[in-house]
DNA sequence: ATGGTTTTTACTGCGTC
DNA sequence: GACGCGGTAAAAACCAT
């Protein structure tokens, strides 16, 4: 499971993930209650039926790893998060618990020596316990950061890195009172900024499971109390990704870079949001470039409104020309 | 809660192909 | 006449306080 699973490759994921199905496992069952159709939710381990809820089985799947490791220290880190092989742990993962009366099994009392022994036992099985509970906490939240990568496109780095921030908010107890889901959505956010290959808080809507203000908000505490320092999104990065999804020329995408760092630097950028200013980068250097790109094409891509291009890319024009001005009058007189 | 700013929505008229 | 574009007013969203 564990292999076909990791195996699977970018482009099947949005395959899939745009067709609506996902019954990676591919078994298909009809439900007991209903008689609907019963998939699987790989990211609970749940398989619940369509139609009424019911959920027929738990944690029937992702018994594997849920990574590849590709260095013996990945491998490491990657150890730790669960313990994926059931079947080779006493308890197949099910929690023990050991009563808290010092009787024995036919209900003598224990020596004294005995109590001491049951009593560190106790005390072990309390620990494990509670590893055991983050594990599933952080296996079930790297499931869905790994869900949502894939079907956003960012690359593997991306969730390593999510994955960390994920790891640090859990070391410091940010979690408690708020949803794995909201966390995992906002690390998965820093993360791709991090990276430089930004996605919109808008653009993660549709893929998480819980609302924009969820997981808009778990970011801003995450960034304050990890102190993760980032910068706010340059309208730059947003480029490569919108340039080539409309199809166009590299030389567009210099001209709209250069709209953007003209722009920044008569600071006209700042309050502004970074996909609106990529987007009127776009259309202004379509202009430049006399390559015909409609507002409203551009304006669905980038995902913000018509009218929004329009005020940017007036202003980027406007930045051009000041910078441009600027040039000329270094040059000599005015 | 509030107020200021930005973005969106919806509608308009204009010019061009 | 459809289309792309620009402008505007009002509503909504966002953010800091």
């Amino acid at each position: 499971m564990s292999g076909t699973n990791s195996v699977r490759t970018v482009s099947e994921h949005r395959a899939s993930e745009r067709s609506g199905e996902n019954e990676r496992s591919g078994r298909v069952e009809t439900c007991p209650e209903c008689g609907g159709t019963v998939t699987t939710d790989d990211g609970r381990g749940e398989r619940v039926c369509e139609q009424c809820g019911v959920v027929v089985e738990s944690d029937a799947i992702d018994h594997g790893p849920e990574w590849r490791a590709f260095t013996p220290s990945e491998k490491d880190e990657r150890s730790r998060v669960g313990s994926p092989t059931t079947k080779l742990l006493h308890d197949e993962g099910l929690s023990t618990s050991i009563g808290w009366a010092d009787k024995d099994a036919s209900g003598r009392t224990l020596s004294s020596s005995q109590r001491e022994k049951m009593s560190r036992l106790r005390v072990w099985d309390e620990r494990f316990r509670a590893t055991d509970s983050r594990d599933r906490n952080l296996k079930q939240a790297l499931g869905e950061i790994d869900r949502m990568a894939s079907a956003l496109g960012l690359p593997e780095n991306v969730r390593e890195t999510a994955s960390v921030i994920y790891r640090r908010a859990l070391d410091e107890d940010l979690l408690p009172g708020r949803s794995i889901e909201g966390m995992a959505t906002a690390s998965l956010y820093a993360a791709a900024r991090q990276a430089g290959t930004p996605r919109s808080l808008d653009e993660f809507e549709p893929i998480s499971r819980v609302r924009r203000q969820k997981y808009a908000r778990a970011y801003r505490y995450l960034a304050r109390q990890l102190e993760l320092g980032i910068a706010p999104a340059d309208p730059a990065e947003y480029l490569p990704r919108f340039v080539s999804e409309l199809e166009l020329s590299d030389d567009l995408e210099r001209q709209a870079r250069e709209l953007l760092s003209a722009v920044k630097e008569t600071g006209g950028h700042s309050g502004k949001n970074p996909t609106g200013l990529a987007a009127g980068a776009i259309y202004a250097a379509g202009l430049l470039t006399g390559d015909r790109i409609t507002q409203q094409e551009v304006a669905e891509t980038a995902d913000v409104s018509e009218v929004t291009i329009r005020d940017r890319y007036s202003e980027l024009l406007e930045a051009l020309e000041g910078d441009q001005i600027d040039a000329r009058s270094e040059r000599g007189g005015n």
